[in-house]
DNA sequence: CAATCGCTTGGTAGCGCTGTCAATATCGGT
DNA sequence: ACCGATATTGACAGCGCTACCAAGCGATTG
């Protein structure tokens, strides 16, 4: 004999059958698909079940079938907000289903994103979540070959793993750019930070934009490496500002960039929009508020976690979404930080 | 016969064991606690896994040792800037660790916490992190009979359920209180959303603070159920002067809502801090960089989640901190928005 | 030299659940 | 009344790992 025997009090599936008058196969059957029971043994089990206060061993099922019930989501970020909603979204969609999350951070590493799929994968996950389109090549061969619903979210391309969820970045800097271009602006700032791959196609659209208006200078970009905050917007703006005096408007490839973009307009009295123009990306909450309201190009970003962890639950009951590939828009959200000078 | 049989290159202990020349339990102790393993044999298990590619399935192993390495963690909310710090704060800590996080959100509701705190418990975890200290009679009953150490975040209080971890939201109110009064306000104004007990409590540290001084005025109160926004905080400082036209100052319970202040400020040409003296609570990234710099509290929050994390682990491990209760305390960061009238 | 001790290693028997397939019950059609 | 088809139910074995106990082994001791 091996060990303890059976802890008295413990509520298996074998007692909840026991006191259904049933097999523990049909309790278990009760759990997993109800409809192949017949209305009298299902009610049975279910009172039963109730009475006992039996709750599944999510360990064994995932041992004996094989699979788990559990979605993992790759992000590159738990700090920045626009995680933080699509989360929600995600989080909101599984709320109530037999679903459940493991999350984990890649820091923006593709590298350490390999790194966990691998994880992931070992403990055959029913679904991926994973953000964006720039995986590694082996990220992508594995994906490939695994059999699980797989949506990429943030962003649409060309070619998915499986399903995509998104919109286009480079198309909604390019509208940003063109909203400014409307309104009179020409020489307008870029101000970008951490660069990630999706910010990478926002200046490429920025440069689409102003090229074909013939107004692209490169003296008018200013990036860094380093993640994004209110503080290094007004940072930024500076040396925008230092490198290039005679700028009338500024795009920001993100909210808080242009937040401080504004605070750096209000210590150095640049009159805003009067002397200079801002939009920033994402269109978070504050943007609206502000003083003077800022413009800002407004994306999805709730929804597209919530469709994420619906289209991986459609596809895991069989119906599967017709297009694999949704794109969620965004739309220029035009304020008084870009309204057309008097 | 029930089922196909072994699929040939799936990757077991057992693979790993023959490969290496031991027995599978021997193999199985390398995992988990390698330091009983001769050098040898400790060696041979490590260089046969590697070659294998073996990842340890969790299920089996949580079915045959009856407990997960998985650690719980209780959160009210997933938008709220602060829970991200101290989220990163807990993924951090795990990082690299043996241990994952099973987040779930309360959304602000002790009996949805006390929902997601059973089905916790039923899967085992290692340990688990809850938000507060005020949870439903029958939570705090469960949590002090199950058997796993239990950290309770963002404020400290009387009788913890196990450990503790987080300061006193009741002075960090009355501080902010105290640097308003000693910069000659007198007229201070109250502004909270939500509510939550975390909110209240700092709203009775704002109490006793004017009752003390004598300036206790419950006309000096605006508060709402509604979640927080820097929207909200124009709406409800607008509220509030309609109501008292003569504040000297505004405390608001988060800096989202002296952000908006200060916009609904900027809008009526009310000078900051000239005119009215601004303080928000948490201290947020942008209120170092606005203009003018906003006053506000500073927590630890990502200390919070980090040192949780570590608590748990540490107790696991057998080295349980010596002192449960851990206050991290606060500090009033005194910017412009609060300066002294010349 | 037998008795004792600590360290390392292995054998056995499950952990609680479900996949597979066979058995039985039910039903409509001829 | 018979047949095949469909709906329900159950028996069996095993998913991959670890708890428990026992045994092997060299070193130490009186």
């Amino acid at each position: 004999m091996a060990r303890k025997h059976i802890t008295p009090g413990k509520i298996r599936l074998t007692e909840v059958a026991k006191l259904a008058g049933v097999s523990p196969i049909t309790a278990s059957r009760f759990f997993r698909n109800p409809d192949a029971l017949s209305a009298g043994k299902r009610a049975r089990v279910e009172s039963a079940a109730k009475e006992l206060g039996y709750v599944p061993n999510l360990a064994a099922r995932a041992l004996a079938s094989q699979r788990t019930e559990v979605i993992g989501v790759l992000i590159p970020s738990l700090t920045n907000n626009v995680f933080a909603d699509v989360l929600r979204g995600i989080y909101d969609a599984l709320d109530g289903s037999r679903y459940s999350i493991q999350l984990a951070n890649t820091r923006y590493s593709i590298l350490q994103e390999e790194r966990l799929l691998r994880l992931f994968l070992a403990q055959k996950p029913a679904g991926l979540i994973v953000t964006g389109i720039n995986q590694t090549a082996d990220s992508r061969r594995i994906m490939e070959t695994v059999d699980c619903p797989i949506v990429q979210i943030m962003e649409v391309g060309p070619s998915p793993i499986d399903m995509m969820i998104g919109f286009s970045h480079f198309d909604a800097a390019k509208a940003a750019i063109a909203h400014l271009l409307a309104q009179g602006n020409r020489r307008i700032g870029f101000l970008g930070a951490r660069m990630d791959p999706r910010v990478q196609r926002r200046l490429d659209g920025y440069r689409a934009a102003m090229t074909e208006a013939a107004l692209f200078d490169p003296q008018l970009i200013v990036t860094t490496a380093i993640p994004t905050s209110v503080t290094l917007g007004g940072t930024l703006f500076a040396d925008l500002l230092a490198k290039t005096p005679d700028i009338d408007a500024v795009f920001c490839v993100n909210d808080d960039l242009a937040l401080g973009a504004l605070f750096e307009c209000k210590r150095r009295h640049v009159a805003v929009p009067e002397q200079m123009a801002i939009v920033g990306f994402n269109d978070l909450e504050f943007m609206a508020s502000s003083e003077p309201t800022l413009s800002s190009v407004r994306t999805n970003r709730y929804e597209m976690g919530r469709n994420a962890a619906m289209m991986v639950i459609e596809t895991l009951e069989g119906r599967r979404p017709t297009d694999p590939v949704v794109d969620l828009g965004f739309s220029v959200m035009e304020r008084q930080s870009s309204a057309r000078r008097s």
